[in-house]
DNA sequence: CGTTAGTTTGAGAGGACTCAAAGTCTGTGG
DNA sequence: CCACAGACTTTGAGTCCTCTCAAACTAACG
């Protein structure tokens, strides 16, 4: 009978990104060596406005909101639930500080990866390094479908796609944050909902 | 004296990429091994709509559209000048085909990486997986910025901000389907950039 | 059970859209 | 070199969607 080479746990992250990569035994030893485990609590804030984010974030239960302020008002830019992926992109990849946060709406269990443990791994294999290429790749693809939607939609097609694809961020997300994410106010969301329910 | 061991012209190339990697001298020469270049004709279709895309083009001299059409109408989705790159990237990543059409503007000069040969490459070179990486990474960014200037931006503020970014574009695309860049109607383009040449 | 966060409802204003028609530019053939 | 066709752009009028500002309502939490 031998110990597990890594907590048992860490399972769930591979699934999770079992989508685009299956990783070999020692490259999942790697990760299990950077990848952190936490806790945190609703309202926790993983990532402040003006700071330059350091971390990709595996959401493994919870909820987290990305958003900024733009003219006084607040702007919900991304919404990442279970066995998704949160960071804030650009600052992340570029090492600039950037405007947006990232909120927790739930208690929330997630893996975090720090920015320069994964460069670390990046120089020492090529398999880490071509996760990270289908890590920003898959995000690519989901970013452009966001940007679809909200390219040449009404405020009721968008919404229409958001119950249809994501019900359950809906149910979970404060109807205002919902509005913006949707790139419409809150009294228009609200109003639509009042007639779809008719 | 000894010859050149790539095509001097493929300088552009790695210049082109040089704001993100440097690639080794094999590394160079593996890629030369790949990369075709090609000079085509304004009107001409880099990829058709419901086909799969399976290249990456690095623009050298001319400008290129991604379009697609939606309720009957035109949608302009990317333009791609000089020095960036124009692909269809959901279908490149993701092998599936898309609505996405990519036409050329004028005529054009670039470079065109197949998706087969770069995958080949990406399994031989560590860093040639890295570029690929980069790259990608790269695009996510500026998908990012061009997503924050749709999400809630007047079309007064989305035109402002494209003649101090990118003011070429407006010279050299047709109204409509900058408008439509724009997430915007023509006719409303029109009427704003009266205003602004008063 | 009060306080606060969140949601709904109302009224009015305004931006952007649609449909339609008139200009304007540009390249090609006579 | 001019004239015309087709592509592109502008202008107009009317409508509608979404926004803003304001107030009332509801739910959740300590």
């Amino acid at each position: 009978m031998q110990a597990p080479l890594y907590d048992p746990s860490l399972d769930d992250f591979f699934d999770m990104i079992k989508t685009f990569i299956t990783l070999s035994p020692e490259s999942k030893l790697a990760m299990a060596g950077i990848l952190e485990k936490r806790e945190l609590p609703k309202g926790h804030h993983l990532v402040h406005a003006g700071a330059v984010c350091r971390h990709v974030y595996f959401i493994e239960k919870g909820l987290t909101r990305t958003y900024y302020v733009k003219d006084g008002k607040d702007v919900t830019d991304w919404i990442s639930t279970e066995k998704t992926v949160a960071t804030s992109i650009v600052s992340f990849i570029t090492g600039m500080p950037d405007i947006r946060s990232i909120e927790l709406l739930e208690p929330t269990v997630l893996w975090a990866i720090g920015h320069d443990d994964l460069q670390k791994l990046y120089n020492e294999s090529h398999e880490i390094e071509r996760f990270g290429r289908l890590l920003v790749s898959y995000g690519l693809v989901q970013m452009q479908q966001r940007f679809d939607d909200l390219h040449f939609a009404t405020a009721r097609e968008r919404y229409r796609k958001l119950i249809t694809q994501h019900p359950d961020i809906v149910q979970r997300v404060p109807l205002g944050m919902v509005a913006s994410y949707l790139g419409i106010t809150q009294e228009t969301l609200s109003r639509i909902r009042a007639d779809f329910t008719i």
